[in-house]
DNA sequence: TTGTTCGCTTGACATTTATCAAGCGGCCTC
DNA sequence: GAGGCCGCTTGATAAATGTCAAGCGAACAA
């Protein structure tokens, strides 16, 4: 196997492998490998058997599903996270599509591998479990998100999660393709693009890429947050596991 | 602790306890206690700390949660199910509500025992990850149908479910009150009256807490209802887990 | 029996969201 | 530089969904 230690040690840095010892570490990567992906390719499709649990080391990756003509995009993944751990887990079939977004590199582990660390080693299954825990987590806000909150709140509630995380004041790069965001804001370009208008009410301004925030306070007083829906903490660019993220408690001040 | 053989017998027919030994089993369950709650008792809210496992043994709850005056339900409950798994996992905060629906009967279980079985016993640590995984493809699934899906088609996959699930073949009776569907399927009760006659055209008659169909074939065609979506395996009235249903594959057959 | 309550339905209307079509402007290729 | 592609925006219109108000009918209590 081709694993340079520098691949190797952001890998060790996710949450549920921190606490694992050298051997367990060694042993549910077994049989691992690194491969390179150009942008636009498709991993997995939905329904399609999985051999192997996905960690995205560079790059980033679609998840998203379709239905009849229609489809969506259910997440966008940044390093170092993993993906399609749920049916590792569970040796059965995809329920979402992968597609690489852009020339990534994701390093490849058997399901079987895993599936037999988790079984050997308690400690490590544990904290499989706080990961797959903390997924859950994740998709029950954005359940919420999407049930509870028109497109222009889940517009400026997603605004506010960025500008947290990428700890800038009152200013944030758009993160992927405005048609991408839409998507997976549950709506059109052409209403993202009208969101945005109506935005200009609580002083965001889009340029391009680059959104300005001139009146925070109006547009957290629309917007709302919450600590049981949003989750400000920084993760997408951290090798910090969702099951660390969902610990975090009371980083927003509720109104 | 007063817990009587018949109630710990159905616990142990749950997925995840099946392969455990008496043993485990026992740890897993030390300081569980059993507890009645009328219909419309509020056992968590929002945000509120989680000490305890929930395992409903009798009767209903509903999984619900809200935002600014708005709020819906993300899922409904029958025995034997467990609930806040995730949430014990962590030992976090809940990020849903639960309310029983009827007179209730719930197992409490610490969630410190549970932890400590996780963390002592690798096989029962793994069978609570499969449970986990199949909790989180279970919201894939509702996400998906949320996202993918306007209100008839919800509905109607719906009642396509219930008709699996509840063996029957041109009839079927609705096991919530009608406000409470559209509330899980993501709608009004006014919208999901005017849904049931838009399915009218399809052969769907509604009495009351009955359907009946009279033309399945029509139905499904405008259903289109897929095993990536919709899971049609029964499990709301058994004692199997969401880790085992999860793994069924291919019993709806795609157009 | 009578009256009341409550869940449900129906209609009218408002809001939200999607669709279709056109156009703008950056960016790339030739 | 010309042309064309592509992502985005904008406007007009349609469809879906929510809101408000009224009314029906079964269940229940007095």
């Amino acid at each position: 196997m081709a694993l340079r230690s520098t691949d190797t040690d952001r890998v060790r840095d996710l949450q549920f492998f921190k606490t694992a010892s050298e051997e367990v570490f060694e042993g549910a990567l077994s049989g691992a490998f690194l491969q390179r992906f150009p942008a636009g390719t498709t991993l997995l499709m939905e329904g399609d058997p999985v051999d192997f649990l996905y960690i995205l080391l560079d790059g980033s990756v679609e998840l998203g599903a379709g239905w009849k003509s229609r489809d969506t995009t259910l997440a966008i993944l940044r390093p170092v996270s993993t993906f399609i751990l749920a049916a590792v887990a569970l040796d059965s079939d995809a329920l979402m599509s992968a597609v690489t977004i852009d020339r990534s590199e994701i390093l490849m582990v058997p399901g079987e591998s895993l599936r037999r660390a988790m079984q050997e080693d308690a400690a490590f299954g544990f904290a499989i479990s706080q990961e797959l825990a903390g997924c859950y987590r994740g998709l029950v806000r954005s359940i919420k998100n999407q049930k509870l909150r028109d497109s222009t709140e889940r517009l400026a509630n997603y605004l506010l999660t960025q500008r947290a995380r990428q700890g800038s004041d009152d200013q944030i790069v758009l993160p992927h393709e405005k048609r991408v965001l839409a998507s997976l804001l549950g709506m059109t370009p052409e209403n993202l693009s009208r969101a945005f208008s109506k935005l200009d009410a609580q002083g965001v301004s889009v340029d391009g890429t680059k959104v300005r925030f001139s009146k925070v306070q109006a547009l957290e007083r629309m917007a709302r947050p919450s600590p049981l829906i949003d989750n400000h903490y920084p993760q997408a660019n951290s090798q910090l596991g969702k099951s660390f993220t969902e610990r975090q408690q009371g980083l927003l001040d509720e109104p």
